[in-house]
DNA sequence: CGTCTTATTGAACACGTGTGCAGGAAGCGG
DNA sequence: CCGCTTCCTGCACACGTGTTCAATAAGACG
């Protein structure tokens, strides 16, 4: 492994000097230059990060801490970061959680250790353990999507209430009245905001609220099967389903055709993230668009902004956009 | 940001002896060492992981190419090598080349700058690129599903004609007779693979190849779409088709119910990857599953491996298996 | 020719950590 | 009491790079 050491002995000069000529900083003379840069570039050379980071204490590295990687919800998002997180020089350590705090805390501590520049946070749901952890190393972060974004840090969020309202009015608007709710476990926050966006909804137009068509899966195929068949099970089902994500939603589905009922003529189905699979199931679903790529590039954009000296609390709400596909339609007539 | 010569201050000892004590060296006093323990952690110390790379010449991080990290293939292969690479104290750069020979090459340059101590590139496409490079750096690699995995390095590949060969043999094995093939471009050595083992099965079972049933999409759902298309607008049009893909499958089938026809009682089909979303399509994906996060923790096993002075080229083969599930069933007999 | 400015270079130190080597103190055996 | 071993500690250097400061040489100007 070759240092510029190596090249001053060939160049006959001192390690000083090839450090600025291949800064080509103008306190050395141009010829000179050159003549190091051609060595340089014979040789191979390619400057040590690590040296380098240990003087100038910036390691042009930041952490991206993430539930899972596998998720395609999370993999977009992170995506998006090392788009510009490489437009901008910087590399980025991946390290998955699990969901598990304990992982969560060790993964921060590694980062600290690596000093990283700054750190993001993708859908972590302990939020609130990162307080004294941030406090004692001192390093920009953001977080996105987070259950839990207390106010001392910088945030990147879905507007929840506003893009489950509008998705709750588009079904109203088809003329459903009798509309269910799939949700998460109790306690996430975006599963309480999800379903204050249905609420408003029905208030605004005038829809009593139901108890009864509100069902809780687990934010998975699973269990939006287990909730749907709940609901169809009913004596009077509902004609349509609001469902808290879209794999909530592909359970849904799987529950309608299984009782051999169809989408969207008998129930009509509406998800939220729009993940890839969202274009393929059939019917494909109409569901409220998260820009996931969009929202790990702004996550970015904050933490490049805070290298520069930037420093006033930012805390984004993004639209959720509704994408209407083939899973909706107005209810039957005929009953 | 506090260094061992901080905690050396407030303990009255050298540098040195706080090195050794936090490393539990036998040279040092307990006692001083207990005390020594005790102030770096109210300190809140954490030891620079750059200042030591520099000294140990051992960064203890990888660098991870993918095209994608969108990709749900990838994505699930990145998971598996994290949770190894963790387990060994490892961390993990992540970088996406987008396919793209020049962004991959500056790629492995930053991982060279910092001095990752082994690199893993996944289902990269320019695999011939990489000699020059990989041999001025001498860095431990190991290719994942590459298209074109030179002698020179290791690598983890599936055993395409042998799974693909087992696709075609469950068609037959059905009864069907008239099975198409849906391929990706040519030149692809996956592709170039599974055709093989197409043909293979075909010969063993004695059914003549007709080259009107090969057809080629782009390994996504648009050209599987198309290529399906076409396979139906023959006079007699195939009972099966082996997909190279499951994203190409996923294009087949959406191909199938435009024609109001139906799997797998009109057509059945196969698909490649058993990427998560083939268990929810309607009908679910019958498929060949790479072990993906197993793939990613073999290769990331054979790196530690090589860290640890190991040095004989292995090129591991790993098996697919054959998923059965609803998209594939015996030819209808009436015609 | 002397002085002042400018251009260019090298010496030296710093960043934070690890380690070989020497040295001092204490203990032990004779 | 002397010599030897054992235990512990600090000094000094190394890793590769960036940067300040001083020094030298050359050129400009009076």
């Amino acid at each position: 492994m070759i240092s510029i050491k190596d090249i001053a002995r060939v160049a006959k000069v001192s390690h000083s000097t090839v450090s600025r000529a291949l800064h080509n900083s103008p306190l050395v003379n141009t010829e000179t230059a050159v003549r190091i840069q051609q060595i340089a570039r014979e040789k191979g050379y390619r400057p040590s990060a690590v040296a380098r980071s240990l003087v100038t204490r910036r390691t042009k590295t930041i952490g991206v801490v993430v539930t899972r990687i596998a998720d395609p919800f999370i993999a977009e998002v992170v995506g998006g970061i090392e788009e510009v997180a490489n437009d901008h020089g910087y590399s980025v350590f991946l390290a998955n959680s699990n969901a598990n705090p304990d992982r969560e805390v060790k993964v921060v501590h590694s980062f600290h250790e690596r000093r990283v520049d700054g750190i993001l946070v993708t859908a972590s749901r302990v939020g609130a353990l990162y307080m004294p952890l941030l406090d004692e190393m001192r390093v920009p972060t953001v977080l996105i999507n987070n259950q839990h974004p207390g106010e001392f840090v910088h945030s990147v969020m879905i507007d929840n209430p506003a893009a489950s309202r509008r998705a709750t009015e588009h079904l109203i608007g088809l003329g459903h009245r009798r509309i269910a709710y799939i949700g998460d476990q109790f306690g996430f926050q975006s599963d309480t905001e999800r379903f204050a966006g249905y609420r408003r909804a029905l208030e605004v137009a005038d829809i009593p609220f139901l108890p009864e068509l509100i069902s809780h899966g687990d934010g998975k195929a699973e269990g939006g099967m287990l909730a749907m068949e709940k609901l169809l099970a009913m004596p009077e089902p509902p004609t349509a389903v609001f469902c808290y994500n879209d794999m909530s939603a592909l359970g849904a589905l799987r529950a309608i055709h299984a009782q051999k009922l169809r989408v969207p003529e008998d129930v009509s189905v509406v998800g939220f993230d729009d993940l890839f699979i969202a274009s393929y199931t059939s019917p494909a679903l109409t569901t409220i668009s998260q820009p996931m790529r969009q929202m790990g590039r702004m996550a970015m954009d904050i933490l490049i902004k805070l290298f520069s000296g930037w420093n006033s609390k930012t805390n984004i709400k993004v639209q959720g956009q509704l994408i209407e596909r083939e899973s909706t339609a107005p209810p039957r007539r005929v009953h």
